[in-house]
DNA sequence: GCATAAACGAGACGGTACGTCTGGTCTTATA
DNA sequence: TATAAGACCAGACGTACCGTCTCGTTTATGC
């Protein structure tokens, strides 16, 4: 399957954690700016070349660090109705980035995205997109039950909440909590849809 | 009264829009990631003291230049209705954001903003709040009205419209068209009011 | 006769004086090499451009400096004899380089002339030469009362001299005491000659 | 035994060489007040951390490549007796001066030695007292052998022949030539006791 | 076993840009 | 006109990282 059929010394997982670790220890102590691939690489007691080798940029690294570590994958809730299932979406969002490790690394990431058009590749295919299309299919789902309000296409809902969750964490920064949720949902729930359903 | 009553040699004005329009040169020529403060003194023909004596970073520059060259101040619509308002305000926001260059300049200061504390705390305080609280007072005399959804507060409105907008310019890079306008308008008005009492 | 017949502010020598003033404190304290006309100017409370205007280098101002403070003018002594004469020179000399500033002082402007060939010109002219020629004119009776050692021209016997001063002020920076002085009128003195031409 | 065991890439000997054959250019064309690191790294097409890495200074880099190309070296000879030992001294150093190239460099060398304690101390070590020592032996040898004039000291010696050298290449600039020697010589040699001895 | 081959740590290399410093020049308000 | 103040252009300083390139060493595979 993943056989190694080349020969040669393989992959030293070691060494990749080492680096992952590092990294994130110097992002929380000093900040995205400061993170260079010198430093992770002294820090992990790590050639320079092993990071050059696997990974395609500094930030790179870090989506990959954060990935491993923390959980940031989307998740798809399914509860039957657009209000619960966008509650349970909010929430796991909101968990993630009560952890200001993860928060701090998320406005690093979308930073840098916006700065090298290579990493804003991979990050919108690996992280954004991902998650884009998570809340995706769960705003269809609502359509398709007529849960949502009038005049507004699905593809509008998701770039609301999405654009609202990374609002506050770029530029308010203040945590998205259970009021902000229940505002959510009852702006983007039909008045009377769903209760009618639900009954 | 501000009398430059001190001795020595004024500040050149003609150095001041040298270096702000060879920044914004700049940037549309190879991005914000080409951007250095060695590349805007050599372009404008300054002395790079010149440039750190009166700029604190290179974001500084940029922010100055767009704030000095195109109109990103915002404006407070007063039309009589939130819709109208709302739609006026966005409607200056996309003739803005169609401009690519002040688009991507605005993009490369919330990416800078994100790693550069002490950019993010001129960047907020000069520009990103002053067109939060714009967009503040039109929600506040919606609110006044009555013209604003059920369980939803100013606050929140004014997350939602930045927010959608923000998360359009840095993520999906779409443009914000007319319809985005309108659903947005039609979104955050609650329904009948406005109608109700224009009648 | 020359007298100020020209129009305008008169120069001020409150402000020159304190600019050699804070050039020797400046050089006492952090060496030639720290010497800058910024500190000048602002040691002494006085603008750059006062300083450029009267003296074409630090180093001008600086032994101009010197000149006006210590006595660094070569005496003539005509004492009868040359080792009398010579004896004399010397010790002046030696007084004159006990005091460290002064001699921190000639190696910073030795030096300073090796680099900068219009310093050197005036250094030589200003300073050195006029040294030389002191010692020359007694060397020179010394030669007329044949006094001097057979073999060696009267310039020879002053670079002799001039040599051994500069270079223990230079490489070996050991003082030049009485032993050397009486070494050196040993050697530069014919033997017999002086007694018996006194008797 | 000096085993290179470490790891890593080997220092460059091409980069070296190419560093102190732009230098040695570079002060014979501008001189050494124009001579720059950063000039030298341009010259010599090398990063200037390379310079850094190895030289702590200009002056060290410049001290290398004249002691890599030019023979430099004190000669010790050992002639038989004093006169013919010390003509052999001052005709190398008088050959080894005549090279404007050396002459100039041994200048900015001795200048900066005044100005820069550091370097100061590593030019005595690697050049001046070196070629003291040299010196020194043959003066000793003399003494030995009975070969000095009365009074004088063969450290004072020394000094006088290196001073004579020293002044007239700093002061006067005059060459050091057969004429100055033979009056050296005649100087420094006690009458007929040479002579004496070898009969 | 023994060649071949890849990954590893270390670290030197050519570069770019940094932010600071000094040098000289020029401008302004005051004396 | 000289002065103190200070902004200006110019460019070298020494540092920090970049991404690449040897090195000698350490595993693995495959003959």
């Amino acid at each position: 399957m993943t056989d190694q059929c080349r020969p040669g010394r393989k992959r030293s997982e070691q060494s990749r954690l080492a680096i992952l670790t590092a990294t994130l220890e110097l992002v929380e102590e000093a900040g995205y700016g400061a993170l260079t691939i010198e430093g992770i690489a002294a820090r992990s007691g790590v050639g320079k070349q092993t990071i050059y080798r696997w990974w395609p940029s500094k930030a790179d690294v870090l989506l990959d660090a954060i990935a491993t570590t923390a959980d940031i994958r989307a998740p798809e809730p399914d509860e039957g109705s657009f209000g619960a299932d966008l509650a349970l979406f909010l929430e796991h969002t909101y968990e993630m980035s009560t952890e200001s490790r993860v928060a701090d690394t998320l406005r690093a990431l979308m930073a840098q995205a916006q700065i090298d058009p290579g990493f804003r590749k991979r990050f919108c295919e690996d992280f954004l997109f991902r998650r884009r299309d998570a809340l995706g299919k769960v705003v269809e789902r609502a359509r398709e039950r007529g849960e949502l309000p009038a005049g507004v296409t699905p593809d509008t809902v998701t770039d609301l909440v999405f654009g609202t969750l990374w609002y506050r964490l770029l530029a308010t920064r203040e945590p998205i909590g259970q009021e902000l949720a229940a505002e959510l949902v009852a702006l983007l729930t039909r008045q009377g849809a769903s209760n009618a359903e639900i009954r």
